[in-house]
DNA sequence: CTCATGACCAGATTTCGAAATTGGTCACGA
DNA sequence: TCGTGACCAATTTCGAAATCTGGTCATGAG
């Protein structure tokens, strides 16, 4: 294992078991079995270190999301990516910790993530909100809304089962697994047009159809989320020392 | 005005303008035009008095809610009510405040109300679970999934509008009122069967039925809202002294 | 006698200078 | 050439004194 890695590993690993305050640069060299100084020969600071473990979470995830995409179509539809999501951060500490903004883990390094990635967040937001033109384009998302308010609901919905999961582990639903179902369902009911579970039996053609119209956005979509990984790549680059 | 209605105010005043941890007794006394004593005629402790302008908003806000569902049965509907109260919320600064588990404001105050309300917060849950079995009985909430998984659905969809709020001030949709259109469409979508937005055109006699389902439902509903605004006020005198 | 008040007190919080820790550098040596 | 840890400036932590604040209650006004 390359040196860098086990840097980014140790830092991880520190940052979710001590939170971002107590970790000192000291006791993650120790870890990763290096001198402190070799840390600051691959990182910039400590905070563009923390900065690469976070995108390195999130790349894990997009890539996930990517590949998930390229063997089932239908993963481009909100419901099944937002679910493919919530699964990625449920089973990632530090995703957990970054999306749910846990103050007790990230401390003000909360603030740095989010003024410092704010670019990428944003590039983020331009991808949804293509990503729900071009399914509605291919009929599989409803047209009864502005695009604009879809991808906020979207959002805050999604949010909604991050956020209260850290909230409410007690009363929520047990199995994981259950709830990214419900934050599906909750989806496709207030998103999609595709296997209506008003309409009682969903018909063959219909499926078929369904899937046809989703291979054909897939083409359109997987491409943005290629880009956006490039993009996470870049800025992960742009915090090692040259 | 009553004393001590003016030493509510004043404490809900100085809550939201300085943050619990700043407000003193004696800052909240001069402001009511009293004698620092006179609060502790009325209230056991700070932490009461404080517990006591929650349980005033919030009673506020059922109090609304149950007015709303009098005058038009369709407020009962999961959409309908969440949507107004996310208007409440949106209102009124206490309620942001504890909604959005405001740390700035609530300080070590956040954990004090959500123990000490804990008993309310569980009988307000039976409530929205019995409401979402009695909406189902009427035909008015779909059956495609099990009532605590809707009621998780509803929870955390609308948590998730509720503390973006905060969060996201900047790039949400700018108007609250859209905001509340937007949560009504999405809970709508999630849970209700009524007036499908899929299939365009929505016929009178299903209006016709749908509201008069409504009311029947409505006349099992209210007197749980009822009841749980008497639980509030009964909450809100345990807070005085005798 | 009733009831509002503010002086008072113990405990909690803040202050502030000294001591310890830590992010980041760089001369050294493998 | 490349990894290292001693080193330094700057930040954080510590601790005890000083201040503040929640809560009480003797007092006095009505």
């Amino acid at each position: 294992m390359e040196r860098g890695e086990r840097i980014l590993e140790a830092a991880g690993e520190l940052l979710v078991a001590w939170g971002y305050r107590r970790v000192t640069i000291d006791e993650i060299a120790r870890r990763a079995q290096v001198g402190k100084g070799t840390v600051y020969l691959h990182w910039k600071t400590k905070d563009a270190l923390f900065l690469a473990v976070v995108l390195q979470a999130k790349l894990r995830s997009h890539r996930a999301q990517t590949a998930r995409m390229r063997v089932d179509p239908l993963e481009v539809l909100p419901s099944r990516m937002m679910s493919g999501v919530y699964r990625d951060f449920l089973a990632d500490p530090v995703l957990r910790a970054v999306y749910s903004a846990d103050t007790d883990v990230l401390g003000r390094f909360n603030d740095i993530a989010k003024k410092e990635l704010a670019e990428l967040a944003a590039y983020g937001d331009q991808v949804v909100r293509r990503q729900l033109e071009v399914l509605r384009e291919h009929g599989l998302v409803r047209a009864d809304m502005d695009v604009v308010q879809q991808q906020y609901a979207l959002l805050a919905t999604a949010s909604g089962f991050f956020l209260t999961e850290a909230l409410l582990h007690d009363r929520a639903p047990h199995a994981a697994e259950e709830r990214a179902h419900i934050l599906a369902h909750t989806l496709r009911g207030a998103l999609e047009t595709s296997a209506d579970p008003r309409s009682g039996t969903g018909t063959e053609p219909a499926a078929a159809r369904t899937r046809a119209a989703a291979e054909a956005a897939a083409s359109e979509i997987i491409p943005l989320y290629e880009r956006l990984e490039e993009l996470s790549e870049q800025e992960m680059r742009r915090q090692l020392r040259h």
